[in-house]
DNA sequence: CGTCGGGTTCGTACAACGTACGTACAGCGT
DNA sequence: ACGCTGTACGTACGTTGTACGAACCCGACG
């Protein structure tokens, strides 16, 4: 009955009937720690057995197979997503401003989890509650149910790819200073010689020096500069306003969502070029 | 003096002076294949070297790790996004255009590849050649050095944040019409179970549709939707040239010739987000 | 022609991983 | 006190990356 395999952890009983020692919650959470203290590859079985003071057998009473365990410390962290509700702010912009925001330090709290949270579709509970959150912002601007996903979709692409990026350089380096010393030698002298070859003048021109490690310095304070996220999520959301505001304009008659209310929006850009893409 | 073992394979040279049976092309050609055909986990060095007839520790002869291998694997890659100097148009937005969709195109083609990239920061040439290109579009646009880069990333991270989007979905199902059969029957009874129960109203009414399961068919079609991508990229260029217009708009005119102070307004408090609700 | 050097090949071995299997213990209902 | 069953876990297998060192082979030199 409950031995189904393609049954979802979140369906299955947690184990403790009996006096169990441990607890699926207990083991997420060891499994975190271990992984925002040492790094996600630390997250063994056999280590977090370890910590827990337990064979390395037994987690597998919790849980049926490590991709399990990813899919709990998953949830954790989707929980860390969640905003309280009386926190979201009612225009549209700010309360998609406020969810971006929040993933991104979350996602940069465990620059790890990024890596981890990949291939399993099943959404826990938090993770369910924070599409709901999502979706509770979006259900404001008439939209039909593809467009909000869309949005959604459109803003978290966007906010992951930072995270994904800025994870990639905290796994590499510890800040923007530390950057350029902790790349090997040899990589800066082969970069160093192309750069000098003159085959690549725009890199070479890009930080005004006529040093090239300048440039490799100028790259790891973007890499590395917090505030970059923000600047970007900005103009995604100048774009999706004024589209929000041209179809609404376009679609009269219907109640018009407050897409705008005089906010940061001051454009207008008539520039609507046809543009063909692809050719 | 080729010893040293902080030297990137990009400075050693390619063994090969007396009769050497493999190259380093070719190992990167065999080991791109198993990774489109089968998988990139299928990718290990026992299997590539069987596929190249040769014993395994014979392949660390070209190369020094894997890690080593998976680089090789990545500039070649790179190598499929540079396009042709006459191909990339001079308008900026259409040049850019043309560079984004093509990541996006190579990197759909090698769904894998993003998962493999990850994680080494040495620059091949070709991704160096890549990195040229995009300073070759933006060096018209008269910014400084890191206001480029910063667009470039802007642009890229939204990118490689929809490819992987995409590729994890390409990772669980084949299209989007497959995507909810492949769902195990546990995970759409719990996902079932969790909308019945009435606390995700959102999530319930998505789909306009009495049946839940209306939902993941529609999470479905917007995850394998090939046209999302060139959507929010049109939104995206929309904001950011507003935002250069708006930039050089007040260069112009203004009494402060520094064209970094003319920002947007907004900008709420800095980590500390706690937003009361305006009434 | 023989012999040597070093570029090339690769068999073996080891540590780490996830986890299947089978067993041993402990606590409850009878 | 018995037995059922939830809990614990020792052992073992297969897979991974790769360190080590021996074997091979080819061009050059005496």
């Amino acid at each position: 009955m409950s031995a189904d395999p393609s049954e979802p952890i979140w369906n299955r009983p947690e184990p403790g009937a009996r006096g169990a020692s441990l607890s699926r919650d207990k083991i997420a959470e060891a499994a975190l720690n271990i992984a925002d203290t040492e790094g996600f590859e630390a997250v063994s079985m056999r280590r977090l057995a370890s910590d827990l003071d337990v064979g390395t057998m037994t987690l597998y009473h919790y849980v049926r197979s490590k991709r399990e365990l990813l899919g709990l410390m998953e949830d954790g962290i989707m929980g860390e997503l969640l905003v309280p509700d009386d926190e979201l702010p009612d225009d549209w912009r700010e309360a998609l401003t406020e969810l971006a925001v929040r993933t991104y330090e979350v996602f940069r709290r465990h620059s790890w989890a990024l890596q981890a949270l990949r291939g399993n579709e099943e959404n826990g509970p938090n993770g369910m509650r924070h599409f709901e959150q999502s979706l509770a912002v979006t259900s404001r601007l008439g939209l039909d149910g593809r467009e909000q996903l869309e949005l959604i979709t459109l803003v978290d692409d966007y906010t992951l790819g930072v995270v994904q990026r800025q994870a990639d350089a905290d796994a590499f380096a510890d800040a923007a200073e530390t950057f350029i010393e902790q790349i090997p030698d040899g990589v800066l002298e082969y970069f160093d010689a192309l750069v000098e070859s003159g085959e690549f003048p725009n890199i070479a021109g890009l930080a005004g020096s006529d040093d090239p490690l300048d440039t490799i310095r100028l790259l790891g304070s973007v890499f590395f500069d917090e505030n970059r996220f923000r600047r970007g999520l900005e103009r995604l959301l100048d774009g999706i306003e004024a589209d929000l505001s041209r179809r609404s304009r376009s679609r009269r008659g219907a109640r018009s969502p407050r897409a705008s209310q005089g906010r940061s929006q001051r454009q207008g850009s008539g520039r609507r070029a046809a543009r063909t893409p692809r050719g």
